[in-house]
DNA sequence: TTTGAAAAGGAAACTGG
DNA sequence: CCAGTTTCCTTTTCAAA
């Protein structure tokens, strides 16, 4: 694949912020042809440095009101256990993101839930029910003075 | 504004997980006609449900390699230190989320840097550098097992 | 609300420069 | 990388149920 060129660099700042800039729109912002843009982010797609492109929704619009961080130590550390433990907890929809982690614990888990009861709810019925966790520590939300999905660039 | 009925749930489903999708699959998926679909997705911008469409990028494709997670604490708590930490903190293009938590610590910070070299070099001279840091614990994600922008639904 | 159908506009795929 | 053209598809609008 191809390196990025500051011309893909300008549309993906772009296309970060707002996909639903239409080719036109990014063509004038940044002073190029149509058809040049078009041939990038087509280009862009295939070669998978756009994975998709989604809606993000007000959270509190729709109820998710409480975003909690837990942070989980496991038991032990063979593949078995790790395994395992990924594909169970990603079954979980509260869960949006598990990620394994370097130092004192194994994964962090972003868990979004209504409110503290339905957390609780999760925390003891779905995520202690797990086999092999040691400890958890829930850590919450609150406020967010910046949410970004887009990465830094150039 | 209007509660999201059920309807409403199966568009946002579908849209969070898929933005490029045309309101002509929406209505050949849910089974409604092109309006109705265009009416509600309408509204769902209109009344900020839906926030924003981005794009996704593979974070390894734009050379993103490191992201790191830094809990912060402060030295107090007054409002001033709390407004004046987060007002510099998330003009670091690197930050890609800051958090105001409850717990141990006061923030989550979420950091996308090339690799470990430029982790640190934002870590000396651009976090550590802000007033009022009391200490700053640093975690690595080694793997993703999942990673979703999507909240749960319904 | 929901619908089908027509009008307007953008995307996609080409040409050739 | 750009300009133009043609075809196709989607969005947008609207009258009606």
């Amino acid at each position: 694949m191809n390196q990025l060129d500051p011309l893909d660099i300008e549309i993906l700042r772009l296309l970060q912020k707002d996909a639903s800039l239409t080719n036109k729109e990014i063509a004038f912002e940044i002073r190029k042809s149509i058809a040049t843009i078009h041939d990038r982010v087509r280009k862009l797609h295939e070669n998978g440095v756009i994975k998709r492109v989604v809606a993000i929704l007000d959270r509190k619009k729709i109820n998710r009101k409480l975003i909690a961080f837990a942070h989980v130590l496991l038991n032990d550390h063979t593949v078995n256990t790790l395994n395992q433990f990924e594909q169970e907890v990603i079954k979980f929809p509260e869960v949006m993101e598990c990620l394994q982690m370097s130092g004192s614990f194994d994964f962090i888990l972003r868990v979004a839930t209504y409110d503290m009861d339905t957390y609780h709810d999760f925390y003891r019925n779905k995520l202690a029910m797990l086999p092999n966790i040691n400890t958890v520590q829930s850590f919450f939300v609150l406020s967010e003075a910046k949410s970004d999905t887009a990465y830094p660039l150039g």
